[in-house]
DNA sequence: GTAGAATATGACCAAGAAGTCATATGACTT
DNA sequence: AAGTCATATGACTTCTTGGTCATATTCTAC
């Protein structure tokens, strides 16, 4: 946790300050990620980042809450507006508010690439056992699902909410790679159109309700 | 590429070296690696190590060759002995294998792992393009799977074999780490049973076959 | 004003990293 | 035995890192 006096700090420099920390991050993986250049970037001296955090750590962990904490509620409003929505309707429109917050936080995003890679020790050290177990989500809304009948009840619902988180990071992945590829600007809003999302939605939704056998 | 004197090296001193790296490697991620730690462990001077390598770099590309190759020929091999298989029987080979693999060499795997979560910039330091795309071999047994009318023909192949090669890569990394939490011999045991790991994979090619929507 | 608490500062330190190089050792050829 | 080429060595340099601390500055309350 930072210290007292990094809360009490005038907006505008603690905004600089974590400004800096989530560039930094964004930057270079963990490891490489260095407080010389952060306290650089934010122009304040070193002795007072260790006045703020009691090291990187601390200041990670504070970053990882944030970023979870501003990416959770961007999606819950965005769902918030609709309603009545089937299982897989939701999800569809989770895919989306996913994409639309990668492509408008874009740094924020990279960061929580960075966090789901981490290595696994780095993790247990940085995130409590709650936050590394993102799956409880969709263990409800499948839940929900079978008791709607919407949801094959055949399922090992712990287990498929894992798979459907995996293919979530996924796939935000990829359209986040495939994003950046383009140098051209044309070419990536091309990319980028409604139509080509939705269509790229249309076919991971495909593909998770119906599989890939055909039906005979 | 290792120099000439690398390979001239005596097997069991080259191999000191390639243990002692990859032990390295599995223990640490990239950025903390270290190569007096390597040297350390192999017994060499550390000049001799940078009369084998350039530098870090240069080991773990080849350290990345050699996993990778050890990985597909295990693989292969498994398939190999195996014919007339369709799409999902061929499918359930792939992740028994890739299954044994993870238990007969943790180590490696682990590193496996590692490379797979390479943040982008050194991924595309380290791989050349057709080593990211690992897809190439999911493309094929679709198209073939379309040919003999096993897979539905209205998917995206691409997109579809991106798909199960993450999914594949999550459902490999979860029975890992599962694999290291039991601290309990016995309890380790019974979870890695041949019963209990052919229903993981039955869980899986379920899900993959049929998706997750309820029939009607 | 002044006392005293809260903040800010950057020179400094120890640890560890990657990488170099002059020198030593060995091994093979003639 | 002499000469030559390949290999081995570890002390050394340079760089960067995370983190500390004595001192300076600013703020607040009286």
């Amino acid at each position: 946790m930072p210290s007292e006096t990094f809360f009490n700090l005038p907006e505008e420099k603690r905004e600089r300050v974590l400004d800096a920390a989530i560039k930094e991050f964004a930057q270079h993986p963990y490891h490489k990620s260095s407080i010389n250049r952060i306290v650089e970037e934010a122009d304040i001296a070193k002795g007072s980042f260790y006045q703020y955090f009691s090291d990187k750590k601390d200041l990670f962990k504070y970053i990882v809450e944030l970023i979870t904490e501003e990416k959770m509620t961007y999606i819950s409003k965005a769902v918030a507006e609709k309603q009545n929505l089937n299982f897989f309707e939701l999800l569809r429109e989770l895919y989306l508010a996913g994409f639309r917050f990668t492509k408008e936080h874009p740094r924020l995003q990279l960061v929580a690439f960075r966090i789901i890679n981490l290595d696994n020790q780095l993790k247990e050290e940085i995130l409590d056992k709650s936050e590394q177990k993102s799956d409880q989500f969709f263990i409800k809304l499948l839940e929900e699902g079978i008791k709607k009948e919407e949801i094959d009840p055949n399922i090992d619902i712990e287990f498929t909410a894992y798979l459907i988180t995996q293919l979530n990071i996924s796939v935000l992945e990829d359209y986040f790679w495939k994003k950046l590829e383009f140098d051209n600007e044309e070419d990536l809003l091309a990319e980028l159109s409604k139509d080509k999302l939705m269509h790229l939605v249309d076919k991971i939704l495909y593909f998770i309700r119906n599989g890939i056998e055909k039906n005979s």
